[in-house]
DNA sequence: ACAAGTAGGCACTATTTTGTGCCCTAGTCC
DNA sequence: GGACTAGGGCACAAAATAGTGCCTACTTGT
């Protein structure tokens, strides 16, 4: 398995769980709490969203923040590294929108 | 589910199959037979690569074209539609290099 | 007569990914 | 002292994906 394809695979590795784009991409647009998330995506259980968001975070796109307060306030959002996988977002959802369009 | 979010899941449904970014990628460099394939890619079991591939000619990705001889021959090829997916693999190996070059 | 090479099909199993249901914590409001 | 809140854990069940093994048809070489 030769480098470029290999790397294909690392990335998809990455985005490619099933609520991971839909996460990623809500958060390119600003932090997020848990709460707003799943008000967001109503499709996504909670497990799915905590499981993924963990994921995210072990792989360095999301950070979580804990604000030490009574009811509990948890905030999500890209870091810098996660902010690099913008023009890969962009190119994915440029084409499947063009494919969504072109629907037979 | 606004349509930014669903078109990139409905690209990934494309190829976000475990070997579907790979055939793209070797397709993307030209026509190979069935076997060719085989052999660029081992760790592929005979009914995935087959599996993929009709997914891939389904999607209308990949054309499958029939030479009826005797020993069988079939030829793979990008279809003009999936060449399409150019950018979008560029920039998802682009990514993906970098991913892994950072590797912690 | 028989093995090999090509491109599969089909049934079944294994693994991975998703989803469900129920439980906890710690204040705070009534 | 019961209910509610926001975020999450854990065990288990279901569904989607992937992998194994064995089978076909046709022809050429031995």
């Amino acid at each position: 398995m030769n480098p470029a394809e290999c790397s294909v695979r690392a990335a998809l590795n990455i985005i490619g769980g099933k609520w991971k784009p839909v996460i990623i991409y809500y958060l390119m647009e600003g932090t997020r709490r848990f709460g707003e998330l799943r008000k967001e995506m109503p499709d996504a259980t909670q497990k799915m969203l905590t499981q993924q968001l963990r994921e995210l975070e072990r792989d360095g796109i999301v950070a979580r923040k804990v604000h030490q307060v009574v009811p509990p306030k948890v905030e999500y959002s890209l870091t810098p590294y996660g902010r690099t996988l913008r023009p890969v977002m962009r190119e994915l959802c440029k084409w499947g929108e063009k494919h969504m369009a072109g629907k037979r």
